[in-house]
RNA sequence: GGGCCUAUAGCUCAGCUGGUUCAGAGCAUCUGCCUUACAAGCAGAGGGUCAUAGGUUCGAAUCCUAUUGGGCCCACCA
């Protein structure tokens, strides 16, 4: 009967075809109109990026909660794009054009950036089409890129804001320097990571006019530094000056080794006394702490660096050498000078870019910075007041910890793939910042004074600014927010409802985009954040390219489907854990696909005619079996419970607890217990009564599924011809239809329906260990309370042809207990009395103890007093059902014996 | 160095303000089953001193303290 119906769902053949269905019905676009509008705007993924472990749980995670609330009636938008990624695009760039032969240096700005645009448009947008496999829900026709013109016009508008509310200022900065991209970083975008060196003992003679008199006394001062390389930019040595040891050297005058520089020894409370020698080597060009120091006692500052790392002219005889060549070559030379008193190993942190991998050098340089402390403080206060939410809350105080300490972000980038500084510097000097060359003309002209001056005689400034400053506008500008401020579309989405995000980027992008939420809509950006975990294999290992465990994403796709994927990814994944992740975890969901499919089968099956050789008519009054009539109205308390249960979870963002309700639910509930409950016996008829009943679960459980799982639910909703057999629903799709809400909750008949599984289950447990074949059927004896309402239902399910209340059970029988209950099972032949007599003991040693220690809470006087009555009384009933329980075992020992 | 989080079955995790079925779920394991939707399945079963030591309380997986083990964030000790 089912032959056309394959029994294993192929996802392969189906998964396109509905995404397609979806587009061309327009069912993701979303416009404003007077439904309650619910936005998400996607993280961004770089524009030549390829999906990863990562996004997928991401977009994952997106996904089920924009189909969620488009289900649940509101207007839903999800905005998709993609970021121009400057320093890792503009990498990959530079790399293409080495492969080629072509150097960076050789071409113009204007040459490289045709080269990237060529490459964005030959990679740009993989990503997305990848997000479609998934079955992604993007607004499409609303897609973004940080580069697009609307884009960029909000950029350069906002840095021209900022610059004229006096927030953006130019200066010179001991910033983080990137050697191989040649460029300056934020300090976000510097990693510390712990790195097992050397700590070099070097001799600093001393001046030899101020050598010491007496005999016997040192000729030189020994200086600790892990950064030998550094000395050509020595300019002093600092001592503490309450240390005792080097007070000795106060006023002297060092050598500083190789140089030959003469430098003083200067005083400062920052040098720490117990590290090292007690000698500070002062290097003010390289180093964050000498450069304090340095401008403290007004020193000179020679960098001797170039920006890509080698030693310049002031690196003498090491000029042109990369500065870790420079760092073994001064060992040994300095050795061999005999002014290497000693290497000791020695574990410290060192900065590493995040894009390229290089060690950063601090590095003095003109950079522009973005004022911070004031824009921040709404921001605080909105997280921290739940304004926005984050979940998993623990993130709140990460957080506020980093705003409250937030220090100006330098926001310019010494690259050519992003939106350049709209900075003019005028012939004259000075420089003016504006939208636009025309506007920034005006300007020059009035601060000159210069009326003949030309747009082309303005230069305007190399720089680009830090990608995560036009990212930080997303929320906004993908409504065009930033040049259109009142236009419809942000009026409407603006704020968004739910990002969803790693924690990772906190402070690179969440905590900048409430920043500007508040500075440019005086309003949050959005209302909750999600924060994922990291997605890492089963050792626990991140996942990395490098390492090469990272399975392909499509591949998964491939094999297990999309819908199989996802609830893969959802099944282990509470919000800011870590994700375990294991193939097993697909191969988990696409079982459940499968069993999703053969209930479908089963379903679509149900005909009350499809095995009757007459159909019905009016005349033949069809008959409701009692079994399915009691299945019918328990399920739908079950359904509207879960149902209930599941917005509750969607509401605290638990979304894998609310996939294994729902998980549980179909195959437990439905599968298990309802379909086999009205599912009929061979050759046998099944009423249209049961089977429009069936077939209303079943939808409903569609589309409690649908958010998790899009693609089976569509395909299995469509075959069902869902909508033509339920009026009530006009909708074509599942996508649109709407999730029902939870009613007929009857705890009471679910109560009661539980104690028939568990009669059932038991009787089963009795088939199994006495042989008992499925086929033949068994009398089920009750002693004592029991509702007969369910039987049919026990009789279905347990093979039971009669249930009989009796005084005294058969005497060679099978018994067990539900509750307070005895049921028994008369078997056959001759039971083992004495595996009985054991299990029955155990049993009853288990309660005795139990019941001694409510007993013993009964007697604390104090627990009686101080306990709430509802506990007291729990405990009583405790009491007197285990008593009861202990003297049914007791009789079924004494009749055994 | 400062701060935050965490420790519950073999694995991944629930367990809300202490007290009902407080020791749970899924997966994995074991035992029967090719029972007309499904072996990617069906039915059943066994797994835990709730990290350790103290304390508060009539009562602690739950609250407090210490110890140990994991993880994360921040920070300029050369």
């Amino acid at each position: 009967m089912t032959k056309e119906i394959s029994t294993k769902y192929d996802p392969s053949e189906i998964e396109g075809k509905w995404y397609e269905y979806w587009t061309k019905q327009g069912l993701f676009h979303s416009e404003p109109d007077e439904r309650e509008p619910y936005t998400i705007v996607i993280p961004p993924p770089n524009v030549t990026g390829v999906l990863h472990m990562g996004h997928m749980l991401n977009n994952t995670i997106q996904d089920i909660l924009i189909r969620r609330a488009r289900m649940m009636g509101k207007n839903a938008c999800w905005v998709p794009g993609t970021d121009h990624a400057s320093i890792a695009t503009e990498a990959k760039v530079v790399a293409k054009l080495a492969s080629e032969g072509v150097n960076k240096n050789d071409i113009t700005r204007e040459q490289f950036i045709e080269h990237a645009w060529e490459w964005t448009r030959k990679h740009g947008g993989i990503i997305l089409e990848q997000l479609k496999k998934l079955g992604a829900s993007c607004d499409w026709e609303r897609t973004c890129f940080t580069m697009d013109e609307k884009r960029s016009e909000s950029v350069i508008k906002v840095f021209a804001d900022l610059y004229d509310k006096k927030l953006i200022y130019r200066g010179i900065r001991m910033v983080n320097w990137d050697p191989k991209a040649k460029t300056a970083l934020s300090d976000e975008e510097v990693i510390h990571r712990e790195e097992h060196g050397k700590l070099y003992y070097i001799r600093y003679k001393l001046s030899p006019e101020t050598l010491f008199e007496e005999e016997g006394s040192p000729e030189w001062a020994v200086i600790a530094t892990t950064r030998p390389e550094t000395i050509f930019g020595d300019i002093a040595v600092c001592i503490n000056p309450n240390n005792p040891k080097t007070a000795k050297f106060k006023g002297k005058k060092l050598i500083v080794p190789i140089v030959n520089r003469e430098v003083p020894v200067i005083e400062d409370e920052y040098v720490d006394m117990e590290f090292g020698t007690g000698f500070l080597k002062v290097t003010p060009a390289h180093d964050i702490n000498d450069y304090v120091i340095g401008e403290k006692f007004n020193l000179e500052v020679i960098d001797v660096f170039n920006d890509d790392g080698t030693l310049n002219a002031h690196g003498l005889q090491y000029e042109g050498m990369d500065r870790f060549d420079v760092k073994e070559k001064i060992e040994s030379d300095l050795d061999k000078l005999g002014l290497l008193e000693k290497v000791e190993s020695y574990t410290n942190k060192v900065g590493y870019s995040e894009r390229t991998n290089v060690a950063v050098e601090p590095k003095l340089s003109m950079q522009w910075f973005l004022k911070m402390d004031e824009l921040a403080k709404p921001a605080i206060e909105a997280v921290a007041d739940d304004t926005i939410k984050f979940y998993p809350p623990k993130f709140k105080n990460m957080y506020r910890h980093w705003m409250e300490n937030i220090k100006d972000w330098c926001i310019s980038r010494q690259l050519w793939w992003g939106h350049r500084i709209p900075a003019y510097y005028l012939p004259s000097g000075g420089y003016v910042v504006a939208e636009t060359a025309e506007k920034a003309l005006i300007k020059a002209r009035e601060l000159s004074g210069n009326s003949e001056l030309q747009i082309a005689d303005l230069r305007q400034d190399e720089d680009c600014l830090d990608t995560w400053f036009s990212s930080w506008l997303w929320p906004i500008s993908v409504f065009d927010g930033i040049n259109q401020p009142d236009n419809k579309d942000i009026n409407y989405y603006y704020p968004s409802n739910d990002l969803v995000t790693a924690p990772e980027i906190i402070f690179f992008w969440v905590a900048r985009m409430i920043i500007s939420g508040y500075e440019y809509r005086q309003a949050p950006c959005f209302r909750n954040v999600y924060f994922t975990g990291i997605v890492r294999d089963k050792i626990g290992r991140k996942m990395s390219k490098s390492l090469g465990n990272s399975p392909d994403p499509i591949h998964l796709i491939e094999k297990y489907g999309a819908d199989g994927v996802r609830m893969g990814m959802l099944l282990t994944s509470p919000a800011g854990n870590d994700l375990p992740f294991d193939e097993a975890l697909c191969e988990q969901g696409r079982n459940f696909n499968n069993k999703i499919w053969n209930s479908f089968r089963l379903i679509k099956n149900l005909s009350p005619s499809n095995l009757s050789p007459t159909p019905p008519t009016p005349q033949r009054r069809e008959t409701v079996p009692e079994s399915s009539e009691i299945a019918v109205k328990w399920f739908a308390s079950v359904l509207g419970k879960t149902i209930a249960e599941v917005g509750d979870l969607f509401d605290k963002y638990r979304l894998s607890e609310a996939l294994m309700l729902v998980y549980k639910l179909f195959w437990d509930e439905f599968s298990s217990w309802f379909l086999e409950i009205i599912k009929p016996a061979y050759q046998q008829d099944i009423d249209s009564v049961t089977i429009a009943k069936t077939k209303e679960y079943f939808g409903t459980l569609l589309k409690l599924l649908h958010p998790f799982m899009p693609f089976i639910t569509e395909e299995v909703w469509q075959r069902l011809e869902y909508n033509v057999e339920n009026p009530d629903d006009v909708t074509e799709s599942i996508m649109i239809a709407k999730i029902p809400k939870p009613e007929n909750i009857d705890e009471n008949l679910i109560a009661s329906f539980n104690t028939v599984k568990e009669i059932v289950a038991n009787v089963r447990t009795v088939r199994l260990q006495k042989n008992i074949p499925n086929k033949e059927s068994i009398v089920l004896e009750v002693i004592g309370e029991h509702d007969n309402g369910f039987d049919p239902v026990i009789r279905k399910m347990g093979n039971v042809s009669e249930i009989r209340n009796v005084v005294e059970k058969s005497a060679v029988s099978v018994s067990f207990l539900v509750g307070t209950t005895e049921y028994s099972v008369p078997v056959e032949g001759n039971i083992d009395v004495e595996a009985e007599l054991a299990k029955l003991n155990d049993e009853l040693r288990y309660l005795e103890g139990f019941l001694a220690s409510v007993n013993k809470k009964l007697l604390n006087e104090k627990f009686v007093a101080n306990a709430k009555p509802e506990i007291v009384a729990n405990e009583r009933k405790k009491l007197s059902d285990t008593e009861s329980k202990i003297n049914t075992l007791r009789e079924q020992i004494a009749r055994l014996k």
